[in-house]
RNA sequence: GCGGACGUGGCGGAAUGGUAGACGCAAGGGACUUAAAAUCCCUUGGGAGAAAUCCCGUGAGGGUUCGAGUCCCUCCGUCCGCACCA
């Protein structure tokens, strides 16, 4: 066939782009009605951080979600699908520092610079809706939900540790600690005690965990990432007494919470976290103890950074009664290593069974003894060096435990220890522990929402009346000295408290940005509603969220942080649901190659010229010709200089290979390499199904469906409508990566069918045609929706494709006559065997002993016996 | 340190416990062209063979199974999160 006229044109996304979108926009049809009487779904992806222009995890993210909302749609559903911004944060107020601009103008000037490249992708939102959570009409409402909780009893105050900056006298993100020292001072960080809000999530510790079993369209890796995070565990808390010679002051007693009671009697210390009261009292006595927890607070208040420094102790000198025995005393010592917020912030320590123990007994030479052998080891010879053993066993060296199982000898010390009482307390119970801790959301941070709360010298705390809200923050601050420029405002700080009249401060610790996110999903069900956070009746409605995308790293932070808060708006009246997110999608990375410089500077990858075939590839920059050396793939970062800008990307080839380019290369929920050549052949492939589809435009369809249709239109028939099916079934799994691969096959099909014409096309052909290029187009349409309604329009339709329905399968174009089945011969594969569809077994079976391969394979050999697996395979056993 | 994942051709990847390598990229050969671009056709995991065909092959080692990329155990490597980054 020759194609001629408009259709040799190539797609020019330039030109069709804006026009299409603008079409989109002034027909509304992406505006969502809260009266649509039809099924609801709620598609959200996470919203973005307004940080001055998208990134490509944003393009790939967003592109995920549109297709399903276009996808949902064309399947009848009356689609949620807004987009806003998580505006408060420390980048902002980092941007006023360096560049001294207003957060305020930072951030907003960022979200309309983000807003319209988000614009130019076409993606099919609700712009209606858009929320900025640095709005005060956004953050009233969370100051109104604060003081809810509040006076639900949600909300506590606690003493939290922060990172301290002793020369720039302020509080440090763990992020703006770089190896111990303040990123701006470079002065080591110390930890210090500050009074902070929390929200009591640990209240719901046990639902948010059992509820888990419930998300069931969540990822297995997130639900156990959120167990292991919530951390449940079943032990005892046992009071230990002090030996009276040597305790400090009245104390007489130290508790501790144990998962492993069976091990009691090898126990060989105590352990205090440094800030524990018992550890207090004795350094009020001891300078060199005072000296030492001194030194453990010299560090940062990052877990990775406490587990990995080196454990140190310090024997305090104290000693603690064995609850079995009244003449065994164990040392008590304040380690760096245990955590006042967990447990009772004191351990026993038993090295035989636990690594961390046996390293700091091999380190203050205290010795260790097994208590639980190992199956089949002899109890005499059985030692511990440098290795803890933390698996089962039977329990040896522990008098009554001997020959027990560790589940046996727990229940036996837990049962001795309950009965036995000291000052009317019975000496032990049993507790469940949870490794979850409460929410500190207080920030000494200006850029956030502002915690409704006065303090009253004569009052005390006393919340700012419902009246007053909102608690709007001031904009007459500087940002030219480090600290909370909210600490020192003139007149914002200082007012009269809502009880009495007297002076009284405002509280200026503003909210933790995950507060903010944690419940804007319920806010985009009705976003104009004034004088509540949310519109029942519409929450109700739109909620939960049926599919949220976004990246994996916040698989536990916000997420939990929604779950617990959702529970706490439905305590609380504003909300009528326990979890917000029903279908939960984790999308991979964006990565990229790395290039630098001889002298270590690093370079984009659009001032990069890459020459020579795969394995021998050579990079030189293109201003100076100068060579650069390729590095490691690694995730786009602005240190790492390896980013790609999406603008540039739409500008050159528009925003559909943008978005079918993150679509194709990488199941969805892994990373994705972002490279030239794969843009390129996504570029291709526009134009190929541009020209398809004009050739196919060319073909004269009959008025009438054929009553027949001949082997070569029957052919493309199935093609298409097996394409239909399988990329239906892919979307509504987020396969995409397997949506694009059917989607090449439909057009590698169409295409062979279009050469294999010579003359004139039959009526059958022409009308087979004709349907799947109309189906392959609206299956192209949720990734690629401008080059399908450009499509659309030139086979001759006048309706937005973007308002149709999605097409329907014709099931016995599915079915073949015959299916071909592998057949093996002792696991290894032989020959194929072609049998009709409903073949019984035995007839299967007959046919393949009869085939050459499988007689040769058995050489004479009798069969055992013949494994037919319907549909599938079939393997001789001989 | 703790927790979670991942590992398949030259590359990205496909494969309800059932034909390993779908689909794409790159490469090689050819057609068209004065030429290039674009496009189209063919080949492409390794090895043996003229061919039919056979052998090897999913990070390493072991196991379960008629059958393992997939399930189990041990090890190696890479990546992500760790509560004040969002």
């Amino acid at each position: 066939m020759t194609a001629e006229s408009h259709k040799s044109e190539r797609y020019n996304a330039r030109d069709a782009e804006p026009r299409w979108q603008k079409a989109w926009d002034e027909r509304g049809i992406f505006a969502t009605k809260n009266d649509d009487p039809r099924q609801k779904y709620y598609v959200l992806e996470m919203f973005p951080y307004p940080s001055g222009r998208i990134h490509m995890g944003h393009v790939r993210n967003y592109t995920m979600g549109d297709v399903v909302a276009r996808y949902k749609r064309a399947m009848g559903f009356s689609v949620l699908h807004p987009m806003g911004w998580d505006a408060f944060g420390m980048p902002a107020e980092n941007a006023a520092i360096d560049r001294k601009v207003h957060p305020k103008t930072w951030t907003y000037e960022n979200i309309a610079t983000m807003k319209a490249q988000l614009k130019s992708m076409g993606l099919s939102l609700d712009w209606a809706r858009e929320i900025a959570t640095c709005d005060p009409s956004y953050y009233k409402h969370q100051q109104k939900m604060f003081l809810d909780f509040l006076r639900a009893g949600l909300v506590a105050r606690e003493y939290r540790k922060v990172n301290w900056d002793p020369v720039d006298q302020t509080v440090l993100a763990n992020e703006q600690v770089i190896d111990g020292k303040g990123w701006r001072s470079g002065a080591p960080v110390e930890q210090r005690d500050l009074h902070q809000w929390v929200f009591k999530i640990s209240d719901y510790a046990e639902e948010l965990l059992t509820a888990l079993d419930t998300l069931d369209r969540w990822p297995e890796k997130v639900r156990l990432m959120q167990k292991n995070w919530i951390g449940r565990s079943e032990g005892l808390l046992i009071r230990f007494m002090l030996d009276s010679a040597t305790a400090p002051n009245n104390e007489s007693e130290l508790e501790i919470f144990t998962t492993r009671p069976d091990t009691l009697f090898g126990a060989k210390f105590m352990a205090l976290s440094p800030d524990h009261p018992l550890a207090t009292a004795a350094a009020a006595k001891n300078p060199k103890l005072a000296a030492f927890i001194e030194e453990c607070h010299r560090m940062g208040t990052a877990q990775a950074e406490i587990d990995t420094a080196e454990k140190m102790g310090f024997d305090t000198g104290i000693k603690a009664v064995h609850p079995f025995d009244p003449n065994w005393k164990l040392p008590v010592y304040v380690a760096n290593f245990i955590l006042m917020d967990y447990g009772t912030g004191a351990i026993f320590g038993c090295p035989a069974h636990d690594q961390r123990d046996l390293d700091f007994v091999n380190k203050y030479g205290l010795g260790n003894t097994p208590v639980v052998c190992p199956p089949g080891q002899d109890p005499k010879t059985f030692v511990i060096t440098d290795v803890a053993y933390d698996g089962d066993g039977s329990m040896i060296n522990s008098r009554f435990l001997d020959g027990m199982t560790i589940a046996q000898a727990k229940e036996d010390v837990a049962r001795r220890l309950e009965k036995e009482t000291r000052g009317n307390r019975p000496v032990a119970q049993r507790q469940v522990n949870y490794r979850l801790r409460d929410w500190g959301i207080s920030r000494q941070r200006y850029w956030g929402c502002p915690i409704p709360i006065i303090h009253c010298e004569k009052c005390g705390v006393v919340p700012v009346p419902d009246k007053d809200l909102p608690v709007t923050l001031p904009e007459d601050v500087t940002f030219d000295k480090p600290g909370n420029p909210l600490d020192r405002h003139p007149t914002w700080k200082n007012v009269k408290c809502p009880q009495c009249g007297g002076p009284a401060r405002r509280e200026t610790d503003t909210m933790d940005t995950f507060v903010d996110s944690s419940w804007y999903f319920a806010r985009f069900t009705d976003p104009w509603i004034a004088n509540a956070p949310t519109d029942r009746k519409q929450v109700d409605k739109w909620l939960p969220v049926d599919q949220y995308i976004g990246g994996i790293e916040h698989a536990i932070l916000h997420l939990l942080y929604s779950r617990f808060f959702t529970r706490a708006m439905k305590k609380t009246g504003h909300a009528g649901l326990d979890e917000p997110f029903a279908g939960l999608f984790t999308q991979g990375m964006v990565v990229h190659e790395t290039y630098r410089k001889k002298n270590g500077d690093w370079v984009m990858p659009a001032d990069v010229k890459i020459e020579g075939a795969e394995g021998n590839r050579r990079a030189t920059l293109i201003a100076t010709g100068e060579p650069v050396e390729i590095g490691a793939i690694e995730k786009m970062s602005k240190s790492k200089r390896n980013t790609v800008d999406p603008d540039d990307i739409m500008e050159s080839y528009g925003a559909d290979v943008a978005r079918w380019f993150m679509l194709s290369d990488s199941p969805p929920d892994r990373d994705v390499i972002w490279s030239e050549e794969g843009v390129q052949g996504a570029s291709r492939f526009v134009q190929r199904l541009w020209r398809l589809v004009g050739e196919i435009a060319d073909v004269k369809a009959p008025a009438a469906r054929p009553a027949q249709f001949g082997d070569a239109a029957l052919a493309v028939r199935k093609a298409a409508h097996r394409a239909l099916h399988n990329v239906s079934e892919d979307i509504a799994r987020l396969r995409f990566n397997r949506c694009v691969a059917h989607i090449y096959e439909c057009a590698n099909a169409l295409g062979d069918a279009i050469g294999e014409i010579d003359t004139a096309v039959t009526p059958d052909m022409a009308w087979a045609l004709r349907e799947a290029g109309d189906i392959l187009v609206r299956l192209f349409h949720p990734m690629m929706p401008h080059l399908a309604e450009e499509c659309w329009a030139a086979l001759g339709h006048k309706t937005l494709v973007a308002s149709e329905a999605w097409p329907q399968v014709e099931p016995e174009l599915l079915v073949e006559n015959t299916i071909t089945l592998p057949v093996q011969v002792n696991g290894k594969k032989r020959a194929d065997v072609t049998v009709p569809r409903d073949a019984g077994k035995t007839d299967i079976e007959a046919a393949v002993l009869a085939l050459d391969a499988v007689k040769r394979a058995l050489d004479g050999k009798s069969p055992k016996k013949v494994i037919v697996v319907p549909q599938r395979i079939v393997n001789v056993v001989a």
